[in-house]
DNA sequence: CGTTCGTGCTGAATCGGATTAGCTGAGACT
DNA sequence: AGTCTCAGCTAATCCGATTCAGCACGAACG
């Protein structure tokens, strides 16, 4: 059987005080006159007796549990949720919270149910996360309670948010392909549906950039975020037209279809072809050569979510996090290309 | 600021009745006698004003939350622990529980302040995860608590613990070649270290199975699981000696790194060699061609776990899930092989 | 010498349920 | 008529903290 808990009750036997004074010393709570003498006692008896408070009757009292509730549409997805979870959980314990966590499937009435069951066991807060960025509109269950978004933004945007920086990511994937002297040839790879908030920042991203430095995307392969659609999609633009000098896909999964779409052509990346990603799942540190991607920092995400959970003043505002270059060898210069002539095969031929 | 909780008293006032009677309406309790007529409106003045207990003060009394721990030694990696806490989540949650989740890292301390931190609050089990399977003494700090070790195993086995069949899994894989008709030129790639669970029962499983059927591997290339070494190793191992039918590679990982090599050596999956895998990670249905596998069932891992932690009777053995086979595009019959000549490049080449 | 003030501490109430130990009134029984 | 039974309920206590409202005592003050 558990060792029968000892109680603040005990303490303060043993300290030879009321529960009162044991309480107060145990808060730490200098607005209440103990001596330093009592306190110590209470202290010593603490400590040799090994107590730990009873968070559940200190939740009774004071509604705060030191716990926070994830809630999250999925959180098993290629993506790696567990990182996010890590960094929420991590903070949380620095700040000596724990971590529920629970998923939706996206269903409405099992999200309803699950913070109901989080707020019957007093959970002070709460992360709303979505796997995949999305605008959301928070539910009426989380009125009156605090919480922040995490992966999604809300309509009025006066919730707290966290946010990756997809367009500043759009910005770097651009800017490293500008830096290694790629201009006239550079072709973005993957669908980029409006309401797909990553995907349209991203783009926008990588056009703002291009722009800036006088250039422009020269087409669009379009196909969903996925290897084998990628692949075929690719394929078929390595058959016909123009040749890139540079590929910037929309996630690994592209890029891994696009890998294997140049492999086939004959072309070497990077020396025929650069290819730049989003995502740095562990496929792009797998492939080979080494996949340059631009990571979502699930970790970070996770982190600030529950700072801002956690910070004194409430934040009230969409948190962008920046998202990091992780360079590896799937990026270089372009080959030299005749003036006015076409770059890739006929190079490569030469 | 949240709305005032309704209490069981506001629902006992509302209905006509004591506290004590709302409380026996509610936990349905029939040893106690009620009128079916203060039954009704009990449960009426609940439904109206929308009661919800405060488990926060039922487990104060009761010592129970309707709780679980899930610690981990790591939440986040390559394999989808995200599988194994829906598996747990969505387990737990039929239950009416709701999950805490928390990683050690490895670290006794964080460790045992976690299982103190869970334990403060109340929790009424623990299920004890490793994301890799190995053996463990489950902490101290557990005894005297419920709970269920996953993907580890105790060293006296008296206590309750859920695995993979990992063994299992390595007669499937050899089963599914000698079935397509592999038998002399079966290989196994990665290394074994005998005290790596998966590894070594992995390949006892595989042996066995050909061994029942009179055959046995052709031989192991060693190579940590990870795809560069396994694409290096690979490809030296395609470079010279007898050439393989069959691949059995210890996890997909190492099948990517192999699909690599034997890309390089020219060499079609599955024509020219089958390759089996264990894992079913993602990137086994992203391979080309599609790469069979057979699966860590994490879901169903984390399922059975919650299951036997909230069983009536508690277990007290090792239960071992079956690991499924998920066929793809990767095994085909080996190719009509000369007697006593050379499998492989030879045919390949005719 | 009586009052005030500050120090150091404690009793009791409170949080929202579960549970134990009755209490009441009506019908059955003697 | 008096006593038992039993159905049907309720008062009081407990769980383990926090916290409000004082209480006692000695020093300082006028």
């Amino acid at each position: 059987m558990p060792t029968p808990r000892v109680t603040l009750l005990d303490v303060a036997r043993r300290a030879g005080v009321s529960r009162t004074t044991a309480s107060f010393v145990m808060a730490g709570r200098t607005d209440m006159r103990i001596s330093a003498e009592a306190e110590h006692r209470v202290l010593h008896a603490a400590r040799e007796l090994n107590y730990r408070p009873n968070l559940m009757a200190r939740g009774l009292r004071t509604k705060l549990t030191r716990t926070i509730g994830l809630v999250s549409d999925t959180i098993a997805s290629e993506a790696f949720a567990g990182e996010l979870i890590r960094g929420s959980f991590s903070t949380a314990l620095l700040h000596q919270h724990l971590l529920f966590v629970g998923e939706t499937e996206g269903d409405d009435t099992v999200e309803m149910q699950l913070l109901q069951d989080m707020l019957d066991r007093g959970v002070d807060g709460f992360i709303y996360a979505s796997m995949y960025t999305r605008p959301a509109r928070p539910p009426s269950a989380l009125r009156g309670h605090r919480f922040v978004l995490l992966n999604c933004v809300a309509e009025d945007h006066r919730v707290p948010a966290v946010l990756p920086d997809e367009r500043g990511a759009g910005r770097t994937a651009a800017g490293l392909l500008l830096d290694a002297g790629h201009r006239e040839r550079i072709f973005l790879v993957g669908e980029t549906p409006e309401e797909v908030y990553a995907a349209r920042e991203r783009r926008a991203g990588v056009e703002e950039a291009l722009a800036q430095a006088g250039s422009a995307l020269a087409g669009t392969v379009e196909c969903l975020w996925w290897p084998e659609p990628a692949y075929q999609a690719v394929r078929e633009f390595f058959g016909g037209g123009p040749h890139a000098t540079a590929l910037i896909c929309l996630n690994d999964r592209v890029a891994f279809g696009a890998y294997q779409a140049a492999a086939e052509a004959g072309l070497t990346v990077p020396d025929d072809v650069s290819v730049v990603s989003f995502d740095d799942s562990s496929l792009a540190s797998w492939l080979r050569p080494g996949l340059t991607s631009i990571a979502i920092p699930h970790f970070e995400l996770g982190r600030l979510a529950v700072e801002l959970l956690l910070a004194e003043v409430p934040a009230h505002d969409v948190h962008r996090v920046t998202m990091p270059l992780r360079e590896r060898e799937s990026v270089a210069a372009p080959r030299p290309e005749k003036v006015n002539g076409r770059a890739g095969m006929n190079v490569h031929s030469r």
